[in-house]
DNA sequence: CCTAAACCCCTG
DNA sequence: AGGGGTTTAG
């Protein structure tokens, strides 16, 4: 099978089975993506030929990929076409790292594959359907106010809205057609994602609103706010850099999952779904399994997962206890990764898990072994105290209201979600308005 | 400590 | 009517 490098691209040897840009790029993790068929007169003549090109916007540049079988076509396009070639070559070396860096191609997906088969009957069964989906590695900032659009949304009104996000709080950086567009046709604007800066002011709040942003329009511009106030105190170099508040979220990478958690959720609008979401997503927290509605369901249907106090039907309301029973049973059964497996599971084609689970309900409910028993889960997932230390850090809270970080920063260690929302709330009163 | 309702917009 | 959630009030 010969396949010709398109025009400007450069070719990554890499199998469709460790990476599917039609499953990764679509699939709710990240929301910046624009996705173009190309226009082949005959896929009979080539049936491996790329079907689309996957085109976003970062920094000072745009990023175009197609995909065949075996190989990863890249280029990024620059809006001062005449460089001097060594210049070019730079840029080029610069988005092939940025590549292997957002796709985590270092780690092996057949290898993860092959593990979860052996952990994981359920998995074992869907694995060939799901080929090529992991987990990417994106901007925290980015991340971070994408998944608070995502509070009782679905994907595409996110899509939409993070666009606008963009095209309205962004200059583009350049303009381009359509891949194989006919001369004449429209050019469209590429913007990269703003930087806090560009969301913190006050009036930022209504033009969301207009936009449709709906009650997600305060979170976004109070969380914006929050991080340029504590963050954004020295001026930002050059507009290509990022400011001082997205490098200090990348700091949370170095953080453990409980740590980066708590900072998390600190930002207006972010829970804990949000939180483990950006993490997961952004903050390589790749053992952490976010729970919605759909992974609940999915949950009990399938893993035999229900709450332990309500054995109601699967009618009940996703309380925060239910939520740790139900993200740590699946850590305890997919291991170091299990938000990827979780990913994998979830994430990308639910319509073919629901099928799935028509086909086999009825003969045996195959559940893993591991689902009968409260499996060992790693400290950093579930942080737990002795119920003296937490009442005493609880009971901190309520009396002392005016040295509130200081007390925080002493009981961050431990806590149950609901303390640490608690804490929360206080922080943001002291962060977003200094005057008390 | 835990439960329930509102929130804003889009889709069925 | 209800949704891949969070906040606020009880």
């Amino acid at each position: 099978m010969i396949i010709s490098i398109p025009v400007g691209f450069r070719a990554l040897p890499l199998p469709v089975a460790q990476l599917s840009l039609a499953a990764v790029l679509q699939c709710g993790q990240s929301f910046r993506w624009s996705v173009f068929p190309l226009p082949y007169p005959d896929f009979s003549v080539n049936p491996d030929a790329p079907r689309h090109e996957y085109r976003v916007c970062l920094r000072d540049r745009v990023v175009c990929l197609r995909q065949t079988p075996d190989t990863l076509f890249y280029r990024a396009v620059y809006p001062s076409p005449s460089l001097d070639p060594k210049e070019e070559a730079n840029k080029d070396a610069e988005t092939l790292s940025w590549i292997r860096d957002y796709f985590q191609l270092d780690v092996d997906l057949l290898d993860l594959y092959s593990q979860w088969s052996k952990l994981d009957p359920v998995f074992h069964k869907l694995k060939d359907r799901f080929e090529g989906i992991r987990v990417l590695r994106q901007d925290p900032f980015e991340c971070l106010l994408s998944f608070i659009c995502s509070s009782n949304n679905n994907i595409t009104r996110i899509t939409k809205m993070v666009r606008a996000l963009c095209t309205q709080f962004s200059s583009p950086v350049i303009s381009l057609p359509p891949p194989n567009a006919e001369p004449g046709t429209e050019l469209e604007p590429y913007h990269p994602f703003p930087p806090p800066s560009a969301l913190s002011a006050p009036e930022v709040t209504a033009t969301l609103r207009t936009l449709g942003f709906g009650y997600r329009a305060e979170f976004i511009q109070k969380t914006a706010k929050m991080l340029a106030d504590n963050h954004n105190t020295s001026a930002t170099s050059s507009a290509k850099m990022q400011e001082p508040a997205e490098l200090w979220l990348t700091t949370l990478r170095q953080m453990s999952t409980s740590e980066a958690r708590n900072e998390l959720l600190k930002f207006m609008g972010v829970g804990r779904k949000v939180a483990d979401c950006v993490m997961l997503m952004s903050l390589d927290k790749r053992e952490v399994v976010p729970v919605d509605t759909h992974v609940h369901q999915i949950a009990t249907k399938h893993y035999g997962m229900s709450s332990s106090s309500k054995s109601k039907a699967v009618k009940t309301t996703m309380t925060p206890k239910l939520y740790d029973e139900l993200s740590s049973k699946f850590v305890g059964i997919w291991g170091e990764y299990a938000g990827w497996a979780h990913c994998v599971l979830f994430t990308s084609d639910l319509k073919a898990f629901a099928s799935y689970g028509l086909e086999t309900s009825s003969p045996s409910p195959s559940a893993p072994p591991s689902m009968s028993t409260t499996p060992t889960i790693s400290a950093a997932s579930t942080p737990s105290a002795s119920p003296a230390k937490r009442k005493r850090a609880a009971s901190k809270i309520n009396v002392v209201k005016t040295e509130v970080v200081a007390t925080v920063a002493e009981v961050s260690e431990d806590g149950s979600l609901a303390e640490r929302v608690k804490r929360r709330r206080q922080l943001r009163v002291v962060a977003t308005d200094p005057s008390k």
